[in-house]
DNA sequence: CGCATAACTGAGACTCGATATCGTTCGCTC
DNA sequence: GAGCGAACGATATCGAGTCTCAGTTATGCG
């Protein structure tokens, strides 16, 4: 987990102002863990305006300290991240997200771009499955 | 491109009805071309209520011969499909949406899956790149 | 320090895709 | 052609996110 100082130089150091609404939305995404969603972090940060949580939201993944992670049923999580590109691999059951950066499908990629003649610029990938705390319950009939 | 006939086929086969409005929203998809906005759908259909769209939409999700594609900047389409197992390879300049059904990530999954001790169930990849008519008019500087 | 000012904020209206409700209609089977 | 349950349309509602704009505040400079 990214520490919240780290995060405010971050802000700091990238042109943007150190506000007291940035520091309670930033204390609050690390409180609220792993992953969070944009009503989460509206409900646990009152004094502030929704406006504001979502222009900070996007500050932050505009300076690469914040990605958005999209969930099995379409719906879209946030989460705190130390920046790079990378995936994320997420439990369905409990919704615990991981990030992996192996991307070891530049080849599958390179084949895909020669076969249909597109320039390949950007990809998408989620991963899905039940991570090794949820498998353990259900194992017993 | 899926006849409008296999796809009613489809519905009556997989026991729904083959109501007027239904027969209608499969028309206007195939009209609309390889990929569509529900509101262009909306629009493509004037007498059909905006629930019936929606329901209609979900309804051949359902029975998998319709998909939702991703793109880039987070909104989505819709596109008709034969079905099975594929992902969509995206033009970020015209919207062209092709679907390709090589999945060579199994070893990346198994191997991330044994890494991380997720039991991987399933997921989403999307690709984005500028087709193939996209690319020329850019060449000359 | 103290001030100027541009960046930032909050309240709330608004957008847009999608869903829920519910009384009415219509495909389908017999 | 009658019955009935699935499907329909109108409309209210939802939920995530954006926009506006007057008021506030962090920060750099003197």
């Amino acid at each position: 987990m990214v520490s919240s100082q780290a995060l405010e130089l971050r802000l700091a150091g990238s042109g943007h102002r150190l506000t007291e609404p940035r520091r309670a939305l930033i204390g609050a995404m690390r409180e609220l863990g792993d992953h969070f969603t944009a009503d989460a972090l509206l409900n646990a940060t009152p004094g502030v305006g929704r406006a504001t949580v979502f222009r900070t939201l996007r500050l932050l993944q505009d300076i690469g300290a914040l990605c958005q992670v999209m969930l099995d049923d379409g719906a879209s999580e946030y989460r705190l991240t130390t920046g790079g590109h990378h995936h994320h691999i997420v439990c369905s059951d409990c919704g615990a997200t991981n990030d992996f950066a192996t991307c070891d499908i530049q080849g599958l990629l390179v084949e895909l771009g020669r076969r249909t003649g597109y320039a390949i610029e950007a990809h998408r990938l989620e991963v899905y499955g039940r991570c090794a705390g949820c498998q353990q319950p259900l194992a017993p009939a």
